[in-house]
DNA sequence: CGATAAACGAGACGGTACGTCGCGTCTTCTG
DNA sequence: CAGAAGACGCGACGTACCGTCTCGTTTATCG
């Protein structure tokens, strides 16, 4: 019965997009919602149809560029730990760069609003440490690793090690960066050599 | 030449500890700087006469909180690595909770300036760092674990996942938390047991 | 190249008007940007984006009541010089006392800018002055005053000692102050009697 | 009995001087005390020592320009109303240009306190009007004028008309003009033809 | 196919914090 | 102790951004 045009589900993208190019050229505090909304050639009521804040905007943007990246599917499946951790270190998308000057600039947000701090950790790290996890009990099921191992707490080491880098230190991750902790602190944590993989 | 009247250097501790305060009701994005001032019983001139923004402001109050924390001298030598860690991760100041809830504000405010982040580390988390540093180092000494460890890294693990748990997953650090880091990922990750300790 | 949001032109007049309620309260350095704007429920940058400054802001308020005041249409014709400025300077509109108050406040903005005392002067006393010229040209007309009399310079004599005795002054300007001007000063500089008003 | 080092007279003079300057510069919105202070070379402290606001300050340094120019000693006495008048008003000091520009920022000041409205007339204007006042009197006893002559309004008249072309309308005082008022408005006023003078 | 209702780009709106600057006072040091 | 220097508490200035609301235009669905 109610007739009007629809939402045009392809401005999403556009604004989202918009969105991480600026937060990745300015950090969260250098962001305007005029400023996102001019880019996507957009108005400003368009954005604020969607999110209700401009802290929901960037986090649902920086949410959707990791969850695109880290996709629970098609996970490497090696026979060993260090084998599987290698393996998905050494992915590195091609918006990489990008993708780390954005998360650079989303710890500034975090306190705008009840629970997005939730939120954020949960689109951003989460399915990192939902990766390890997977490794870290197959590691158990094959018995190459004790079955007490604390895997809650062991999925987190090499993520929160991460991203603590690239947002509070704000230095890049170079390519060896998070081999470097699986040899130097999650494999020996584990009983592991760093040497063991194959 | 003569000089004219003097920075009355006690109003900063008084503008430092106001802002601190606020910082803990507040977090960075509910802070004003007119309220900080006013609390301090001091004008806005007499803050922006010290600190260029409200960002280097908070920085600083920050930064001293842990210095004094952290104290380089008299830290516990318990002769084992293990006692020692768990020595430091026992002693809790009365002030802990607030220094908790100022670390969670501190986020918000990383990207402002340029250079502002590399300061907040190393007033934040760089003195717990160097303690590590020191306590591994002279269990080097002891031959307690290997020459070979990497120290750098492994003094950053338990910091690092410690203030990525207040800052950006926002949840308290109960007491045993640290001790639980120690136990489960650095120790096993210097070779040694989480028993080991005297 | 759609317009927007088009501007509320009845904003303009309640913030004037909520300035002249404040200016006349309190004179111009009593006056605050902030009160203006609250008083007119409106916000600030509403109040500067029609007006560059606090100075223009008043001035134009001001103006405007004086244009207000003297309609250059309906001016009396009683068929003499003095009965017409006496007919005026016997009209007292119900705000003559809020105009006074106002025109005590306005000479503290005249050196604030630019230009800014031209527009005044037009705007406030100019009106007053081109109704004199009217009825001056007009008793030349009837021969009623010699032709070679320096209407230019005559026409300012009252409203320059008018405002004079408000801005410089700051006195009130009783009923009789302007009719006794008229005939102890003007009436008798053009070479008529005080007692030739009909 | 009191020991101490005595106030020093001549920083008055260097301080009021100062202001001058400034005020013709800049006008009084323009001047900042700290501003006549170092000009002065002079501290704020000073200042405030012998005024008790940047208002009586300048008002102080205006009035003593006038006073300094219409010294009641020594009047002209020509015998005739028109020949006073216009022998006062050919005396043109040296700094009359400053002088204008001085009183130009005059005005902006007035509503500052209370009182100061009255006292800033007294010191600038009224001198004039005195003199004025002598010579409508000298008028008077010679026979040359009515008796009942309203003095007290028409020695108002020209100084009125000159502050307030200078002060509202913001234009210089040629070196006819005050002559022209005298023979276009005064001197009719009273009775007496322009080319009455001696 | 024309009416209509909602979404669109644009940007003005009421608020509020920012960082600057001036006032009049207070403090330090020099002569 | 007066004076130069300048920091102090206070508070207004004019700017910028938030999230909302109002324009006039475009576009999809309903009648």
């Amino acid at each position: 019965m109610t007739a009007g045009r629809k939402i045009d589900t392809s401005r999403d993208a556009a604004i989202l997009d918009a969105a991480l190019d600026v937060l990745a050229e300015s950090g969260y505090a250098g962001i305007t919602v005029s400023m996102v909304a001019a880019r996507a050639k957009a108005g400003k009521a368009t954005v604020y149809r969607r999110w209700t804040s401009k802290a929901q905007l960037v986090l649902d943007a920086v949410g959707r560029l990791n969850t695109e990246l880290l996709d629970p599917e098609g996970l490497p499946d090696t026979g060993s730990l260090a084998g599987d951790l290698h393996a998905l270190a050494g992915e590195e998308g091609p918006d990489e760069q990008r993708r780390l000057r954005v998360m650079v600039g989303l710890m500034s947000m975090l306190d705008d609003e009840e629970g997005l701090a939730d939120a954020a950790n949960a689109a951003v790290v989460e399915p990192w440490v939902a990766v390890n996890r997977v490794f870290l009990m197959r590691a158990v099921g094959r018995g190459e690793i004790s079955a007490a191992t604390d895997i809650e707490t062991l999925a987190w080491v090499v993520p929160a090690m991460a991203t603590y880098r690239v947002c509070v230190q704000r230095k890049p991750i170079p390519g060896r960066y998070v081999a470097s902790l699986i040899d130097t602190v999650l494999l020996p944590a584990v009983g592991l050599s760093a040497t063991a993989r194959g």
